[in-house]
DNA sequence: AAACATCGCAACCGCGTAAGG
DNA sequence: TCCTTACGCGGTTGCGATGTT
């Protein structure tokens, strides 16, 4: 209840910490674990509170920890949990292993949160701050109602995906038959930090709303792209899921077939070959060549909205930078392949109306939130996600 | 080369809450 | 049930490093 009074002894060392002091609280943790933060600065000699002492140790000496640039995987991860967690750092890092809140907060508040603001997203609402300019052509209700389906998916993604992570829970203690892992067994999904010996969680047992939601627009992708495997893939993530069926858990436990991002490791490689040291490299090169010429195009493609300025105008898709490389393109895989059949005049798109920017405005939204949803999917039954 | 500005990160502060007496 | 303590989390700050003029 009250504030912690850990801190107030005077005689504490504040600041920044000497290697003799790092040497210490290492060589004690190591030998007897924590325990009581509050105990351990007097058992290990320091002089600091146990509050510095925790954040030391969890911030800097923890042996798991990875330091050194974010790969884009991380990148588009931390965003895309953003998205739909909001500051909630300690969550967005359970998703991140080997990177602590604190890293993933500062590096939010000094990179990804400015390059979003200069693109023009909004890095609270990751909506771009331009919504008005949509409005050519009378786009702008459209824009507004897919808007407010995107807020209200994600009020319902929240409420289901808390069914989900319960429903995890409530099936852990029956996930001792074999076969019950099978799905979640093969996957890479993210590490659960400090907790590497947590079992493999279960399928969630049902998403009946997702999965229509999930089967509808995979489906027609799978239509349109004559399979989607390939398409769908993106060095961050793998979906998997049965070769010619539609990515859909087509039933209760055990015979999972729900589509599941696996994680590939947020290692300085990646096996898909993305450079991880290029980011800003890339960043800048995209708003050079898109932003500066066309500035729609970069922020509506973050926000999963195919259009540019251009292709608002004329109904035509311009030349899109994001097919070559970096962070957007592995954000919005889905929707640049998407769009780009899309804009060649195909109109099976798989909403049938054929009508262009709206549905792919819709359907663009529907990847935004499908990519976060595999993330909660993906989540570890502990995670505090929710 | 020096002064100034900006950036990035480690650490601190203070709040909310769970746990225990 | 209330109070105290301890912990974890998110926001903020301070300072060294780096870049720019």
């Amino acid at each position: 209840m009250g504030r912690s009074p850990c801190c107030d002894k005077v005689g504490l060392k504040k600041g920044p910490w000497t290697p003799e002091e790092d040497q210490k609280l290492l060589a004690y943790i190591e030998e007897h674990g924590h325990g009581s933060w509050r105990a351990l600065p007097a058992k290990a000699g320091l002089q600091r509170c146990g509050k510095s002492c925790r954040l030391r140790w969890t911030n800097y000496l923890r042996p798991d920890i990875k330091r050194g640039k974010f790969s884009l995987q991380e990148e588009q991860t931390i965003i895309q949990l953003h998205a739909l967690l909001g500051n909630r750092w300690s969550a967005i890092a359970t998703h991140l292993p080997k990177r602590t809140d604190n890293e993933i907060k500062n590096y939010w508040n000094t990179h990804l949160k400015k390059r979003l603001a200069k693109m023009g997203i909004d890095p609270v609402t990751h909506k771009p701050k331009n919504d008005a300019l949509l409005s050519i052509d009378g786009q702008s209700k459209n824009a507004a109602n897919l808007s407010h389906m995107a807020q209200w998916e994600s009020a319902r993604l929240e409420a289901e995906a808390r069914l989900v992570r319960e429903s995890k829970i409530r099936s852990h203690s029956l996930q001792h038959h074999p076969s019950n892992n099978s799905g979640f067994a093969s996957s890479t999904s993210a590490p659960i930090m400090n907790k590497p010996e947590a079992p493999i969680p279960l399928p969630p047992r049902s998403l009946d709303v997702l999965k229509a939601w999930n089967g509808g627009w995979l489906r027609s992708i799978d239509q349109s792209n004559g399979g989607i495997g390939g398409d769908l893939e993106s060095p961050t993530s793998t979906l998997t899921f049965s070769e010619n069926a539609p990515p859909i858990m087509t039933s209760a436990l055990g015979e999972n077939t729900m589509p599941m991002i696996e994680f590939v490791g947020t290692s300085g490689t990646s096996e898909a070959g993305i450079v991880k040291d290029k980011d800003d490299r890339d960043w800048k090169s995209y708003e050079y060549k898109e932003e500066i010429q066309n500035p729609l195009s970069y922020t509506s493609n973050l926000n999963h909205m195919t259009w540019t300025a251009e292709s608002l105008r004329t109904g035509v898709h311009v030349g899109n930078v994001m097919a070559e490389e970096g962070f957007t393109n592995l954000l919005l895989n889905n929707s640049y392949d998407r769009s780009f059949s899309d804009c060649g005049g195909d109109s099976d798109n798989g909403g049938g109306d054929g009508s262009g920017s709206g549905s792919d405005y819709y359907e663009d939204n529907k990847n935004y939130w499908n990519s976060i949803l595999n993330l909660v999917n993906s989540s570890p039954p502990d995670s505090p996600m929710f």
